[in-house]
DNA sequence: TTTTGTTCATGCGTATTCTGATTGTTGAAG
DNA sequence: CTTCAACAATCAGAATACGCATGAACAAAA
């Protein structure tokens, strides 16, 4: 999950990336509201959160600007302002919660955590140039589109869902063919075939490679 | 909007009801947590407002009650403690949202605006040249009016409520035909069949896609 | 009754999935 | 370095499942 700060505060934006990546978040920061937008919208996150007084743009013109485009990442401020005024007006900026400086840092987590509840599983998967979205049933090799049966699909789903970790031969029967315990029949070889020949992949740089005696990988780069 | 408050305090009651009455909501309320839950969950609303000190059930309990039935009403807790560890507990219970007594009416509505934002559900629906209008049952394609039945016509609006989205077959059955995880004796197609039929779309452009072992998905363009 | 709506059953064509045989690769033992 | 066995890749065809279309059965309404 992947948060972006905007807040002016060295010392709050230190304590706070500290504090969310050890509960396992990717953090960036933005010091004023110009490049904390700009990132905003270039690159993805899953949640905003925003000081209400920035350099250059008040962090309620950045949320503006940035429903604007987007609707659905959820934002929320961290403000010092406390008139029932302010906070009405931030939430009417697009924002979906707000949290009073000071806070404990725990509360903030909570919230982050309420905020991010709907889109717990992500529903687009990457591995190097290769999108799956789960939600279309679409799946792109940069920009163009390839067409999966189903099984390979949900054979692709389930190594981009475990990207970077083994997927042992058992395991895969188990959660896509649903096989439990069954005999190793070979039909996971034959599938893999048929994606890295659907996908083109090349055997050099190999996206999904192959753990001889365990299974298999999906793996960048 | 239907809300209901759970409040044993008739004068904070009274207060609310009027303020959110004069805003357009339909109030209900429950004195105590028991008659609260069974209201919840009996009678449909956009909303619930709960105390968290309240006689019989607690508003904690209502709301960790409530949220084994019912996944998406949303809470707000109206509370007079504040200590951190206490709203995490609520919040953690599935509100999702708590205001501290006392509190400024107007923070209070901003806050019930942000929950019922998510919910707000609009009641024309389009697809192409399709127009679905939920309200008077009318569905159009283009400006000729078409008639369907009661079936195709709730098939069409789920189609369309999760447009771009895939519909599996599973969960078709689940809301439009109420069956919960019963066998797929072939109902789908035969509607389908029927709706690609009344709004004529030809396979080329195909409005209404089938996705090959998983379901359905309305699709633009 | 007649009409309309909903569901079930059937057959058909086709895409998908699986099996099994064959070929290719890998790594350890000699 | 060679050999061998275990494992993986590949292919083609058989078996199967899926979705479509249709008509009949049943129920509900007019």
């Amino acid at each position: 999950m992947r948060i972006l700060i905007v807040e002016d505060e060295a010392g709050i934006v230190s304590f706070l990336k500290q504090g969310l990546e050890e509960e396992g978040f990717v953090v960036e920061s933005a010091s004023d509201g110009q490049t904390g937008l700009q990132l905003a919208l270039t690159e993805h996150y899953d949640l905003l959160l925003l000081d209400w007084m920035l350099p250059k743009l008040s962090g309620i013109e950045l949320c503006r600007s940035f429903r604007e485009q987007e609707s659905h990442t959820p934002v929320i401020f961290l403000t010092a302002k406390d008139t029932v005024q302010d906070t009405i007006t931030g939430l009417k900026s697009g924002a979906n919660d707000y949290i009073k400086k000071p806070f404990h840092f725990e509360e903030l987590l909570e919230r982050i955590r309420v905020q991010l509840r709907s889109s717990e599983t992500p529903h687009v998967l990457t591995l190097g140039p290769i999108t799956v979205n789960t939600e279309t049933h679409e799946v792109q090799i940069g920009i163009t589109p390839v067409s999966l049966t189903h099984k390979e699909f949900q054979l692709l789903e389930y190594l981009l869902r475990h990207k970077g970790k083994v997927c042992k031969r058992h395991h895969i029967l188990d959660s896509v063919w649903g096989m439990d315990g069954n005999a190793d029949s070979g039909v996971i070889d034959v599938y893999i075939n048929a994606l890295r020949k659907k996908l083109n992949l090349q055997r050099e740089e190999d996206y999904i490679q192959t753990i001889r005696g365990v299974g298999y990988i999906a793996r960048e780069k």
